[in-house]
DNA sequence: AAAGAATGATGACAAAAGTCTACAATTTAA
DNA sequence: TTAAATTGTAGACTTTTGTCATCATTCTTT
């Protein structure tokens, strides 16, 4: 399993890093059914996840205790509350895995300590808020621009194996659309 | 203008920065207008601005040629078309003035050069990185989870100077609903 | 293999949001 | 300072989205 996050580093940082085991050392391997909860809300986030395998859902709740899905977070990509991890406060948002997962996780403390010792890492954490950042500003265009049937449509578009994967619960969930209205809009297409 | 870009440099890195006039130094102030075009869909974008005094905003259009906001940003704050200042690609959003403005600009060549001399300004990106990606996390939970009259009251809650300061029209774009139903559903409030 | 739970589709209806028009009030630019 | 443009509000109406109940189907778990 730590084979696919030493991948994950060397396509992005190269191959000569003096480090790496010592990296790769602190994290530790979970393996989890589907459904396990990793973080709920008012609970401080304590790990960075990497998803070696297997997909996660970063979710909150409203008024009617409805679960909303801000992300789903498959294998290859990093996972956490990102607030709540690097300020120590109490996290707003609800994480799970949505299939059997394999996951490494790394504390604040193993953390702090490679960004310090492997000056290299930072950059590998500056590409993943990025890419996270990134991602969040599509979403949110596709939310003021488009209507529910075209983001239902962007979606296949953009990231057609979420679709095919997941259920449609999940994907009307992070869509923001009710699930009925979901299922009758992907007949329409 | 210089001085207020000084300030918030200093308030996150501490006032002995060595070389904090070299980084000033690659700042270009611009004074605008309102309504100026900064940056316009399909073009790169070469700059990254400090808003000193001002308001910018950052919208897409939709198939019927609508301005829908991605996001409004005030003075003290950063402005960049991120993706596109990253990677010399074509942006895919459109960034103008909605107020007379005063901002600070930096371009790739100087970002770049300021990121390798200056190490700890790469921190202060990271902050800011940070802080972006926050916002975004907050602002999609609100299109997931909640109906356009809470997500009017929420701004209302967390960005209050934003609901006043600017026009109906903008912040109805922003909240992702029609001016007309904001206009209803602010009366009902 | 069977019981129970979750899922996905559908119809009938309700509520929310969008469209269009008009008009007064305000702001902008000549 | 005025003419022109933009903005905000309102009513009447349409479309989209949400809700609820039902039922067949598929997964899960024992």
């Amino acid at each position: 399993m730590i084979e696919i996050l030493r991948q994950h580093i060397v396509t992005r940082l190269g191959k000569n890093i003096d480090q790496i085991d010592l990296v790769l050392s602190k994290f530790k391997p979970i393996e989890t059914k589907r459904n396990e909860q990793l973080l709920s809300q008012g609970e401080v986030c304590k790990h960075v996840y990497f998803i070696a395998k297997g997909c996660l859902q970063v979710y909150v709740y409203d008024q009617d205790m409805n679960e909303n899905t801000r992300d789903l977070i498959i294998e290859d990509n990093w996972c956490t509350e990102l607030m709540s991890f690097g300020s120590g406060q109490p996290a707003s948002e609800n994480i799970r895995t949505v299939e059997p997962s394999q996951l490494l996780a790394i504390d604040r403390k193993g953390f702090q300590e490679m960004m310090e010792t492997v000056p290299q890492f930072d950059k590998v954490y500056k590409q993943i808020l990025e890419a996270s950042y990134a991602n969040s500003v599509y979403r949110i265009n596709t939310f003021v621009a488009l209507s529910a049937l075209d983001r239902i449509k962007w979606l296949m578009q953009n990231r057609p194996t979420l679709m095919t994967r997941l259920s449609s619960k999940l994907i009307a969930s992070y869509l923001g659309i009710n699930k009925d209205v979901f299922s009758r809009l992907k007949a329409q297409l």
